[in-house]
RNA sequence: GGCCCCUUCGUCUAGCGGUCCAGGACGUCGCCCUCUCACGGCGAAAACACGGGUUCGAGUCCCGUAGGGGUCACCA
């Protein structure tokens, strides 16, 4: 799929990594590229490292570290190690700039904000690129203003162009006068992104770097200070971002979530998010359900398409309705308990979350998130008389009284209350009343859950019990 | 605006020159199952952006056009 020609291979294991900003929520974008990075590194059998880019001190915090770990957890993309805090590893970042200054690849600016504004104000108005013009690169360091504060630049090459044979765009090549001389200390003496990105991939044994597509252009800055200090190049793959329903970079407008609030507002389970997020951009022949173990024995660059994907929230509903009938009864209780304990404003006791975990078998294949599996199940745990909802409150209008009482008379006539003996009582009433089975069926069930719409009515009967059963049966008459 | 990237059904994708009057999935519509709603089963409508090449042959290769996206900080 993508153009892989003279693949550079890098040599040893593979070591990926993970690197968010912690500036907000774990993004959906971010989740999938840090999969990707854990899919690559666990199907070569190589390392996967998380690392958090909380050098922007303003606007990083405490909780976001927390979501990014917590919604990592929760995805089951665990990492190697211990997590690597960039802020902390600015001293190391200070010694390579120097280095390079050593080295004649990097110098010092001592351009003030103000000129540099000016200077692209005027680019602006000659409709020019915006790029520093290098005006400190070849100036002698004794007309340095005394004392005044400086950046350090990279001395960029000029002429030439680079070239990069990335793993999902393929060969990518940029002239180098596109490229400026960026600054990799600021002249408060503090490294940039572009900087500290290098210098820890390069600390860390980082092999290959798979990232979004919006960094494909730093990669070419990035390689001039590589290159400068005679480090291996890592490999690298640009994965094309998520666009939300408009085509546009997914972001906030578009209700863009975090993970957390897929797992924690819309009730998605962890392994629909993961399925949903690996095929988002990426195939694999017709597989559409596909597990962990599988995502982790296939996966390859290969199969990551070079265009963006939207996102789309009815597919990953419809998936983690998937996988909602395939989870155990037990699990889906407890986790639509907090979600009931909400709406009915009480704790469940261990009987009644035993009743849920039965009723789950009918349940499931009715929702598609959590929500609704607790909205569905919340007849079950509601106290008598029952407040039926409109469109069974007409279900047990004009015969239904006559046909209900009946039906209770026959049911408390049993011996036995399973869903074998109920049916075959309430088909008796019907066939004796004259009715089709609907027409007993369907007031019963509004009597009996308070809605139009349940699981099969004898599975109902049988797990409300014959008390509880009889008694909501005999409210409505 | 400069640079870079992208373009198969509404959406996610399969397709790596002939086996494609283009396959799968979600969604939509219809039918079946049926006590309701789901689940499940069956079926239908639905796409190679456009224009030039190359080739015996192009969704697949090349070049343009159009459209979309990304990026251009002493943010990350």
């Amino acid at each position: 799929m993508s153009a892989t020609e003279e693949a550079p291979q890098a040599a040893g294991p593979v070591v990926t990594r993970f690197a968010p900003s912690p500036t907000g929520f774990l993004h959906i974008g971010n989740a999938r590229t840090g999969l990707f990075n854990w899919l690559y590194a666990r199907h070569h059998g190589g390392r996967f490292l998380l690392r958090i880019e909380d050098t922007d001190k303003v606007r990083s915090t405490q909780p976001a570290i927390e979501a990014i770990l917590d919604g990592m957890a929760w995805l089951g993309t665990d990492w190697d190690g211990e997590a690597v805090y960039q802020s902390q590893r600015a001293a190391r970042h200070v010694e390579v700039a120097e280095q390079l200054l050593a080295s004649g690849h990097a110098y010092r600016c001592y351009a003030t904000q103000e000129e540099l504004e000016a200077m692209r104000a005027e680019q602006r108005a000659n409709k020019l690129p915006f790029r520093y013009d290098g005006r400190w690169r070849d100036r002698d360091p004794s007309e340095a203003p005394a004392g005044a504060p400086c950046s350090i630049r990279i001395r960029a090459p000029k002429e030439g162009e680079t070239i990069i044979q990335d793993q999902v765009q393929g060969r990518v090549a940029v002239r180098n006068s596109e490229l400026d001389d960026m600054i990799l200390l600021r002249s408060d003496g503090t490294p940039t992104y572009m900087l500290a990105v290098v210098v820890d991939d390069h600390d860390m044994g980082v092999t290959h770097v798979i990232r979004g597509d919006d960094h494909l252009n730093n990669a070419f800055r990035q390689l001039t200070i590589i290159r400068a200090m005679g480090w291996p190049e890592p490999v690298y793959a640009h994965v094309p971002l998520i666009h939300g329903q408009d085509g546009a970079k997914l972001s906030k407008r578009h209700g863009a979530l975090g993970v957390s609030e897929y797992r924690d507002e819309l009730g998605i389970l962890p392994e629909a998010l993961f399925n949903y997020l690996l095929r988002l951009g990426w195939g694999h022949g017709d597989a559409e359900i596909i597990s962990k173990e599988e995502a982790v024995a296939w996966f390859d660059l290969t199969g990551v398409g070079k265009s963006p994907s939207r996102f789309d929230l009815t597919k990953l509903e419809s998936l983690n309705g998937h996988y909602l009938r395939e989870a155990s009864n037990g699990r889906l209780a407890g986790l639509a308990a907090p979600r009931l304990e909400k709406t009915l404003g009480r704790a469940l006791s261990t009987e009644e979350l035993e009743l849920l975990s039965k009723a789950m078998e009918g349940l499931k294949p009715r929702a598609k998130n959590l929500n609704e599996l607790a909205e569905g199940a919340a007849f079950l745990l509601e106290q008598r008389p029952l407040a039926p909802d409109e469109k069974a409150a007409a279900l047990l209008s004009g015969e239904a009284p006559a046909l209900l009482a009946r039906v209770h008379g026959t049911l408390s006539a049993l011996d036995e209350w399973t869903a074998e003996t109920t049916e075959a009582a309430v088909r008796a009433v019907a066939e004796t009343a004259g009715v089709k089975l609907g027409q007993v069926a369907q007031p019963l069930r509004a009597a009996l859950t308070g809605r139009a719409t349940s699981p099969g009515i004898f599975d109902v009967l049988v797990w409300l019990g014959r008390e509880e059963s009889l008694g909501r049966i005999a409210d409505r008459l």
